[in-house]
DNA sequence: ACTATATACATCGGAAGCCGATATAACGGA
DNA sequence: TCCGTTATATCGGCTTCCGATGTATATAGT
């Protein structure tokens, strides 16, 4: 029933982003260091980590790979996620906007 | 390092967007599903490690209280560390927008 | 008076996610 | 040959969230 476990993380709005085509790990990496303006770097860890769970969430799947590489996709459940994650930070950003903007100091 | 734990939880930043006047735990919770729209309710467990570790982080201080009530109010770094947030959501909303936008389908 | 609900604070264990370190290994350039 | 980059993977540790549980008072209905 939580509402908060519902929302994505940065790190897997980010590697979804990144997925416009197939990419392997370490270039969803780059991507989403690319795509943040710098400001999101993956760990490894946190990469890795989160290419299983997404892979079994049904968000993205495997797409060949060119030897060591292993390559994804998104899928449309993984599109629809994204969608919804990005509705959702329209509705904080705005709600943010509204509220700190009547802070007087 | 780690950019992704510059980040703050939704729960953290609903806090500090409650606390435009200060206000007891309790009232917290109401208030933040209410900015909401009905989207976040805290666990209670959420809420009160929260207020722990926001006022160890200074971002928040007791208010006094009237019989049991706790009331906290937000200090200047937290308020900073809300604005901080919002160009943060912002930029990650800029960004979705963007990206998602151009997907074909 | 009894009971149910709302208010109010607090702690606990479990699950999930992120991080940095570490390991392994192939490749290309100096 | 040595080093930096590319590339995948796992591990322990930390933080955060959740739901359950516990305790207690206030309020309102019957």
């Amino acid at each position: 029933m939580a509402e908060l476990t519902s929302a994505l993380t940065e790190a897997v709005f980010y590697i979804l982003l990144s997925l416009g085509q197939p990419l392997h790990g370490y270039g969803i990496m780059q991507r989403a260091e690319e795509l943040s303006n710098g400001r999101v770097k993956l760990a490894a860890g946190t990469l890795y980590g989160a290419l299983t769970t997404l892979q079994e969430k049904g968000w993205i799947e495997p797409a060949g790979g060119e030897g060591r590489r292993k390559s994804y996709r998104i899928t449309p459940a993984g599109r629809a996620a994204a969608r919804a994650e990005l509705a959702r930070l329209q509705e904080l950003t705005h709600n943010g906007e509204t509220i700190i903007g009547r802070w007087t100091e």
